[in-house]
DNA sequence: GTAGAAGTTGACGCGGCGTCAACGTCAAGC
DNA sequence: GCTTGACGTTGACGCCGCGTCAACTTCTAC
């Protein structure tokens, strides 16, 4: 009739130092505890450690459960509620399967947009001949060259520092925050230095890039179809435009 | 230049209770501590941060944070890891997901099924014959009677009860557990004294279900449509008839 | 009487910080 | 020069659900 707490445990596949844990948090107390400390466990105890258990596959926290068997019709209403929260956990999940797939997807290729495209960028715009007037038509090349110097280490570490500041600024568009907050303007800064340490940016002569290439640059983010992309949404990509514009009339 | 750790947490979205935290686990070090023991940090720290904070945003644990960054290249192979851990997650969460939905399903219809045609269900099958002749026709009745007695939360609770241990057999046979086994037939236990409590079940002259009984409802689980489907699949239905018969054999 | 199985209590550990507590430092205003 | 208040420091506990020692007692079987 009563059985013992290795039995018990055996009996319901846990552990007796789960049972022991379960009696110290007040979920279920031994119906019998011998003078020599022993714990002894009948039928109802039993039952309602599998009632325990089961909540507790379902995913169920302690706590929950016991309050769960306090009212016992309120167990259905504690499921319900249960599965609310697992519904909501799971979309989370999704939403960081997908976050962590647009990561890895931007380093292998968005990066590289971001890499190469962002001089090559001009050649198929509009801005074409605004920014080889200003700037020269050899700072492509310039910039070129000094990609393909770099071995695939290299170049890899460069794209995903590349793809971090996209992905960034993509997460700060979407967190709804001010283009002239801190976050953003820090954005911003990381942005240009960013920039100031590639080959071929065009610069001022103190050898930061250069306010009417970030404002054009800028501009073209929002204009051109394959940087609006690499951020998303137009929206997001002119948040950047906002932010980066922002940050030149505080600092040029 | 230098940013103190207040700025930065500010600038970054996070606190400095967390920047101390990341020194502490060795994955930010500041770029600099002033002899009052103040943290400064610099652009590359920044730079470093922010990829963290992107990492961890991804889901990542600190020390896989860590070692990512670490081999600089690394870092794609990291989240690709990461990725295939997220979606075993989201699998995991699927599947708990659909077992708190049967459970109320069960708890809701599928107890009805137990508690009420748990009697009922003779009226319908091949066993009826045999068991009116056995046990006589006012079984049902009795239990019908009983049953139509207690008030809704009674009900409830007693439905509550009959699930659990639907579910505890599905469980069960689902874990690939011999009939014979500990678990099997504690739940055989549990299933008998779970009949016990229920007027008009037959019984012998200890007041205990009759061997009989126990036998033709074992065999009615696997034979009757709507007891199979309470235990989802034909094999469970045989596990849980298998378990009884060995219980049977050994008990009685 | 003794070995071995099974029981006990008590404590740390994990992950990622939040949240006190108790105290030092620095710039600004009186 | 003193106070005030913002900002900095280190240190420690708490959360959740037990796993996992450690150190010890009790029961059972030979």
């Amino acid at each position: 009739m009563e059985a013992s707490i290795q039995e018990v445990a055996r009996l319901t596949g846990t552990t007796s130092r789960t049972l022991r844990h379960y009696q110290a948090v007040g979920l279920l107390t031994p119906s019998r505890v011998g003078n020599n400390g022993y714990r002894w466990y009948d039928e109802d105890a039993l039952v309602r450690l599998q009632r325990i258990l089961l909540l507790r596959e379902l995913g169920l926290g302690l706590p929950e459960i016991a309050r769960a068997l306090e009212a016992h019709d309120d167990e259905t209403a504690a499921l319900r509620r249960h599965l609310e929260h697992l519904r909501a956990e799971s979309r989370r999940l999704d939403r960081l399967v997908a976050s962590v797939e647009r990561t890895i997807t931007a380093r292998e290729e968005g990066a590289g947009l971001m890499a190469e495209d962002m001089f090559d960028g001009f050649d198929h715009t509009q801005y074409r001949e605004e920014v080889e007037q200003r700037w020269g038509a050899d700072a492509y090349r310039a910039s070129n060259d000094w990609w393909t110097s770099m071995d695939a280490g290299e170049q890899a570490a460069w794209k995903a520092r590349a793809a971090d500041l996209t992905n960034a600024w993509s997460a700060a568009a979407g967190a709804g925050l001010d283009p002239t907050s801190d976050e953003a303007q820090a954005l911003a800064q990381r942005h240009v230095d960013w920039l100031r340490s590639v080959p071929g940016t065009p610069r001022d002569d103190d050898g930061t890039p250069a306010a009417g290439y970030l404002l054009g640059l800028a501009d073209m983010y929002v204009a051109d179809d394959r940087f609006r992309s690499a951020y998303e949404t137009a929206e997001k990509a002119t948040f950047v435009r906002d932010a980066i514009r922002a940050w030149v009339a505080a600092n040029r």
